[in-house]
DNA sequence: GTAGGTGATGTCAGAAACTGACACAAGAGT
DNA sequence: ACTCTTGTGTCAGTTTCTGACATCACCTAC
């Protein structure tokens, strides 16, 4: 038996999800985390820089499959970006579909702190530029490139979203596949209604909503 | 005369943007930017929730503008979503124009340190949520405005950043207005060269890249 | 097998980011 | 004049995070 357990790091993030879903994010301490899994509190920084990297520890692990998938396709499915589009995305919800609960309670701890969305952001923001270079590498341009990352992962943050949220059965994978063909037609709709009554009203109580981040 | 000078929140921003430039982010101590605004710490905490906040501050002062410019363009401009999305942001990028070497400078302040670009992020998911409420009252289908707010961010973002690195005379205006077209063509791009050679290897080099942010 | 190296941990001291409580001073409203 | 509000200072305390050094078990080399 060796003389240190040697899954501390899952310790920690164990005790971690469960503390801040039980207690709240910002007022779990550290002490109370390291504690839960019997270590110091200098052991939790020496496997996390800080306390919210205990929730992006393994984050990056599907990123080689998404990359991966992007760069070999094979020419059937390259054959047009949104063809390849479909297929990396297609794959990459396959991966995330099995863990939909823990993804769910991670989520609700994200979303219940600014900080933490905006390292979610940021996360994804680094995916999406390593996402572009690779489609650079298969042949896009480097413009192209850049807006189908950006345009593929605003599908993708949305469609798990209300993945994450809806209590029905449309698999994350179906609601992808549903989401990108709109890209094509959506710059062409009209409004219903292209003209309100009282517009700078309803801007104006909107300008008022936003501060109120969590309704 | 006031007993208080009535510009301290404005001392501490310049103070605090001034010293970030100079020494950056992370070594810049609030006491060094209350002394430098001659006030004491407590009072930075007064005005701003926090270290990262003061770079935010007055932020959200244009994003009225754009709401309102969604929300009362006459019916020509809003006949489609492009034709909208191309009017709004020719009006924001009109509005940030003027700014450009101040924003420069936030920018290279902010892309320095990772929490600060999260909460850029998360800052504008913030607008683009409200953005999305504006088209729907504009007469769109949720779906739809959640798709277009999503897309018009990430072309305004892409224009915004490359207008800021870049040197020449091309305004942000135009930068949007030549990036908007493309969303239609770019789904049936066909890349230069679907097929290269060493594809998962030069996959497993990128991922090899990606974690090396913070080694 | 003994010596030393290695790796994960503990302990301790300390800086820096924040927070709550209370006090004070000056202008505004009555 | 008297209170009330507003912006601030001071101080004490918690929490996050870091650097330095010690420890203890395993492993490797001799």
């Amino acid at each position: 038996m060796p003389r240190w357990p040697d899954d501390t790091r899952t310790r920690l993030v164990d005790a971690a999800l469960t503390l801040f879903g039980e207690t709240g994010y910002p007022s779990t301490t550290i002490d109370q985390i390291a504690a839960h899994a019997g270590v110091s509190a200098r052991t939790f920084f020496r496997h996390f820089g800080d306390k919210e990297e205990v929730l992006f520890a393994d984050d990056d692990a599907l990123l080689p499959l998404l990359l991966n998938t992007i760069a070999s396709a094979d020419e059937a499915r390259a054959a047009t970006a949104e063809s390849l589009m479909h297929h990396a995305l297609g794959v990459l919800a396959d991966a995330i579909e099995p863990s939909r609960r823990e993804l769910a309670a991670r989520q609700r701890i994200i979303d219940s702190d600014v900080a933490l969305a905006g390292r979610e952001l940021a996360k994804q923001a680094r995916w999406q530029s390593a996402v572009a270079t690779a489609l650079v590498a298969r042949g896009f341009s480097d413009d192209d490139a850049d807006v189908l990352a950006a345009i593929g992962f605003a599908l993708f943050r949305r469609s798990l979203h209300t993945w994450l949220a809806a209590h029905d059965a449309v698999s994350l994978r179906e609601r992808v596949a549903r989401a990108l063909p709109r890209i094509r037609t959506v710059l062409d709709t009209r409004p219903a209604h292209p003209t309100s009554q009282s517009v700078t009203q309803m801007a104006a109580s909107k300008t008022a909503r936003i501060p109120s981040d969590s309704p």
